[in-house]
DNA sequence: TATGAATGAGGCTTCATTCAT
DNA sequence: CATGAATGAAGCCTCATTCAT
């Protein structure tokens, strides 16, 4: 229910990259089911055929973009801003690096939107999909935040509460302030001020301080 | 894609109602598109051919189910809770009021959650659902979480902060909060000390407080 | 292995011979595989759709033709010549009797040749198809032999011989006698003075009395 | 189909035996249609497109097949056995002859018996293989048999019976024999007896004297 | 000569939708 | 109104065959 899938050393072939690029583009415009391997086929510049010598299924293709999606996260899962934060050893203030990171982290989503788009679509329907995404992203960010937060309370600049209600808090936050931001991009008409750092700003100073007054 | 979506005050036939039902029930396991219209007619307990005589397309079927939504939606946003907060003129403490409302928000999407499923996943794909849905439910409750923050300003319970940003840690973190709840259920093995009612105490705590210490 | 082709009261409907009828045509025509089941639907004047509405699979198609080869033979199985020889109570000669069935079983070959094609030819290749025709068909008929050689024997018409070969010599003879008989007007291009009468009264002197002079 | 197939005086080069091994052994297996490509090559230990030029075509492959079994039985045809039996000069016994015949046809049958399953279940459904059957080795068997059971008929050791009759008789009876065996010795879970030269033995009496009592 | 990647036609099967009963 | 048989377009996938390397 999870090692079914294995991700493998993938260096992929220019062939495989081709497929999943065309994939991903149009499973998240259409979606997997609706989109048919003809049209991959088509937007990959390869015949149908060529699809089912790499991945043996239309749904390997899927497995296919789970795989690229965990390397991509597991890769950077370690990098500088993270590993500043756990090394703790810098005097930047905690807000400072937490801006880094979330700044680090919505450069991630927003390059690869579409790779999460497809995946956590399709997580909510496929068992096997979910499982994975569960164990290998959601449960190892889940690690990542607390193990984060419990040093913050050490250093005595965050106050102790439960870990779970704070990691709804903080990645409920990002995850929202982006997805937004994404969908006003889309529908709003109306010509946006677009000052995302000092909304970055707004959204740690929320975080740490809430909303209340005072 | 078809029509546009005409939200009749409607008054939905008992068999409508069973479809509709049997859709939900079916869309939210597979999805839209993995669905046949025979097993929804299985599950309705009606001839494929009914479905047909009451939905023009499998597609107005999914529609149903978006009219039914906004209708539910629309029918509880003014309920007791938020009118008090509109009137704001009891004497409960602000905390107190958002957590009656943040519990009955929780209870409305948990007791629908097959609902918003089906249609938040098709919204991801199709652009009028999706356009109804942004229209309709985000730009609505944005309005409401605005309306709603300005009067706390206003009252000095809360203070002045962007107001798109607030809406991102609010409603993000409830979202995540109800999100995370269902999931670890599915997925942790763990035995969970379930007290919701003090995680809810957190959780507002949290956004109106913040993590930081003092 | 065995049990899974259930042999239903197969009442039929007017659909589903039709189907069976130009699979058991195209079938015994190109083979199994070579036939596609668009040919199938195009002889029955079906749609292709239609053909999945009463054979789940392509190879349900092939198992109807087998359930109806069963239940043609297990039919005649018992059929008057038959039931005469075993009741044995006629002063009808031996060979009398013999050449009655023979014929009698030869009509029902011919009648259904199209049919013992696609069996046997798919019995070759497909391990269930074959266990069937084994199970049901072959040592079916090899009991009614044994058991009617050993009447004969026990008449003193016979004389006491290991039953299995005298199946491969009555059984071969036979077979083959049909066999040749089809392929020869297929092909040879002497007419024939087809004498089936007389010929057939060879065999079963043959069988009987061997080609040894004397 | 294709064109005709010519005989050559086919020295294969060891590439073409090795395929022609492979696909013996795969579409025995499986059936002729129901075998890739790929799995012939890959059992031949060759590349897929190592086939294509030895063999045009897949046809090709089993024309190929065709051509062996010829060889094989026309090479066998003028075997010592049947050359004594021609000159008849031997003072053995005719059933003497007879059996060894037998057992060297059995042999030579039961050694190359997927090659004859593949030809056969072959000359059902393509037309230009069962024309070369008929004509390159019933035919040329039936020439031989009837020539053998005239000399017999000189001899004064058979009695004069119409020859094709002569033919069903033997072929059928050995045919059936050995297809009998083969197919008992697969699903009979009755441990067996095995004495197949008294078997042999039986099977030429019935032959020569027929199952008559006297 | 040998390889195996690439092709695209065609096979089996599903399914939304229609329509006669 | 309800049914479910019929349709045929479209989907996924296989495979014989070609061809550049």
């Amino acid at each position: 229910m999870d090692e079914f899938i294995d991700i493998p050393n993938s260096k992929l072939s220019e062939k495989e990259k081709l497929i999943l690029k065309a994939a991903c583009e149009t499973f998240s415009e259409k979606g997997y089911n609706a989109t048919s391997t003809k049209e991959i086929a088509k937007m990959a510049g390869v015949s149908e055929g060529t699809i089912f010598r790499y991945f043996k299924t239309k749904n390997h293709i899927l497995k296919g973009l789970l795989v690229q999606l965990i390397e991509l996260v597991v890769e950077n899962i370690a990098l500088p801003p993270i590993e500043k934060i756990l090394q703790n050893e810098t005097n930047k203030d905690d807000k400072e690096i937490f801006k880094e990171i979330i700044i680090d982290r919505m450069n991630l989503v927003n390059n690869n939107f579409k790779l999460f788009k497809v995946i956590v679509s399709e997580a909510l329907f496929q068992e096997d999909i979910r499982g994975v995404v569960y164990n290998k992203l959601i449960s190892r960010a889940t690690f990542i935040i607390d193990d984060y937060y419990e040093k913050m309370v050490r250093n005595g600049t965050a106050r102790q509460l439960p870990s779970k209600i704070v990691f709804s808090s903080i990645v409920g936050s990002i995850f929202m302030f982006i997805l937004k931001r994404n969908m006003d991009s889309l529908y709003s008409n109306v010509e946006q001020d677009d000052n995302i750092d000092k909304d970055i700003d707004f959204l740690i100073d929320i975080m740490f301080n809430g909303i209340g007054s005072k």
